[in-house]
DNA sequence: TATGAATGAGTGTTCATTCAT
DNA sequence: AATGAATGAACACTCATTCAT
């Protein structure tokens, strides 16, 4: 019994990702959700209670495993080297990501609209986000004089790149010809997300040394 | 007459730029775009073939200007040196998208999902681009060892510097403050996108330089 | 057209008096009254916003008809003799009873009911009609020393004669075989319920009367 | 544990009461019922075989009262003045409603509805309470020569006296500032309707005596 | 040319009930 | 004996669009 109320819910949610990525949330109706994962129409709104709690359950679900891994990052803040703590970091998130690949193209896209409940929700969140990311930005920044970039702009930066593969499935597979599980892709993207990091430090310094070798 | 004509399909144009950036391209009504517009309800049937060719003409006006600037660009290859021309074009496009921030974030929008009706119509102009950018890396990496980076990273690295300060106005606003007018912020953030791809280009050059200091 | 448009919402207003009546306002859905009118559905949404506006349309319509023939016969009450205004109006509200019966029908029951939302519209009416009443009681009660019950058990019971014809038709009707046009039986119920009146005013004269007589 | 079962019943239908007065049987769904009484949705199916069976338990166990006390008073017909007999049988009836105010609003409304399933159960119970006010009647007629009003109009006052206190809780409450528990009001009430019930039987003689008394 | 009336298809939600446990 | 899971039917309502005028 337990099994099955487990597996119904679950067939729910797993539906509500497929459908959800793929036409938005306004586009899918519950009616095909529940067609498609084969169960009545008045289950999504038994466990959810409604589709808005579907969406919100997926949010929070995705949200909660995110700020678990900023939280356990964050607690090594003093002991460990903010460059590398940060660089850890968007190692883990990217993998997380990954795994996740249906929620945060949902998540992405749904902080895209203004005007949704679950905004509220998502905006409790990414303050505590925001608030990591300035604190390990600021730790960066005590210790490395080249960090001249303001925080604004590394992290809009950064969050572009954590959010753009999973924005964009259709427009990366069908002009890019990048599959969603396009293993390969996924590591040389990371890579160079990890060299741009990099390069935020000791960017000044390049520039100089570049001088210097073209001189 | 022709004059109230013009103004009543621009007045309509405008109030559907608003709320479908607010509220999405499934999440706003005719009705709703009506009523704030102030026009009768088939007004828009009248002049845009339904709700859908609405969304058709703003997304294709905002293409048919990035394509120009594309295609403008795209002339002076083989007479400029193509670091300078990706330069350019990239200031110019992140211009365009300011000046043009409403449609910028529809389009964006509405690409992220896959089973839009007008994706047929960005599929085109997006090969285009796709086949712009091509051509320009290529000439890049032709006079330039250092570009090891895929063209497929680089290209999703760089369109989402282009995208992101438009897809998440109210998640910038809210968490970050910044206001999708503040120019500040976007001269800054035009300056270190270019920073981005100067680094591109002599990337490996640093990282050698940097193991050679550190020796 | 102006024609049409009225036939069509006159239509939906007769069937919804139909079947509001039969079935009571929670009890008869949209769909019944679109499907019984020969409308669609949204017909009914599109002239009234809705279900709810639907009924209270009805009861607006009920009560201004009502309130006009209480201010017109409280306008001449210092004029003529109270006792002969309480009767006149007590007659001609039956009689616009009578000319309304499915809106009274419609009307008292829906009062019947504690939570809906008309419940605050008619208020306004009902306290104006309250107050109608209390003029005329106490001009009576002025020039006629004999009336001693208390105010509102006057009202309860002349408001109770007055609604109880309309609130049981099928009782009335399966029971007592009174159908709801018998026009003979409602002159005799306005008969009796003048009578009635009547008794108010020397009810204490002739229990004194009687007690003499049957000494 | 058949306490358990007997409280639980209970609290089922005392829940009942309330919200079927509140809000009309339509207006309360059993998932309210089950939330307020703080029992499983199911237990009212179980117990009741449906919100139907609620219903109709509670209009029975009504009734059956009612019913007891009509049969209680006709049974002395014969011995006793027929008079004292409907003055006793009202008094007794109108405590009856006093004390089972719930019940009573929710059976009056309920018969205003044409289409209720409980209708044919009402019914039974209902053709005998006109019988036996009919014998009533008659017997007085009998032997009092005054009594000119025909019974359908002496009953249909008779039963509106009897249920307006009870149909109108919230307007009485609202308009006339009368609690549905005023002990003073009832008491009042109860006297003017036997005050009425005492004017059918002389009324043409004090008519008479009124114009002998103005000559 | 421009519009108000009217519509059919579809929306999310709630309903009372059933049934295996 | 009593319940949580699950359901099919119905709910009121909104949608974008059409069409006569």
């Amino acid at each position: 019994m337990e099994q099955d109320k487990l597996a119904t819910k679950k067939k729910v949610i797993e539906t509500a990702l497929t459908l959800f990525k793929i036409n938005g949330y306004q586009g899918t109706s519950v009616r095909d959700i529940s067609k498609k994962a084969n169960v009545n129409i008045a289950t999504i709104s038994y466990y959810f209670k409604g589709k808005q709690g579907l969406l919100e359950h997926i949010i929070v679900d995705f949200l909660e495993g995110y700020i678990e891994i900023l939280d356990k990052h964050c607690l090594s803040l003093y002991d460990k080297n903010a460059n590398l703590i940060l660089m850890n970091l968007v190692g883990e998130v990217l993998n997380y990501y990954f795994l996740k690949k249906e929620y945060a193209s949902i998540f992405y896209r749904e902080l895209t609209i203004d005007s949704v409940f679950i905004r509220e929700i998502m905006m409790t969140y990414l303050a505590r986000e925001r608030y990591t990311f300035t604190q390990i930005y600021d730790a960066i920044r005590m210790s490395n004089a080249k960090l001249t970039m303001p925080f604004s702009v590394f992290f809009v930066q950064l969050k572009s790149f954590l959010s753009t593969p999973y924005l964009f499935p259709g427009y990366l597979n069908e002009v890019l010809y990048i599959q969603q599980n396009d293993l390969y892709f996924f590591e040389r993207y990371k890579e160079y997300v990890e060299k741009w990091i990099e390069s935020l430090f000791d960017m000044d310094e390049r520039l100089v040394t570049r001088v210097e070798l073209s001189s």
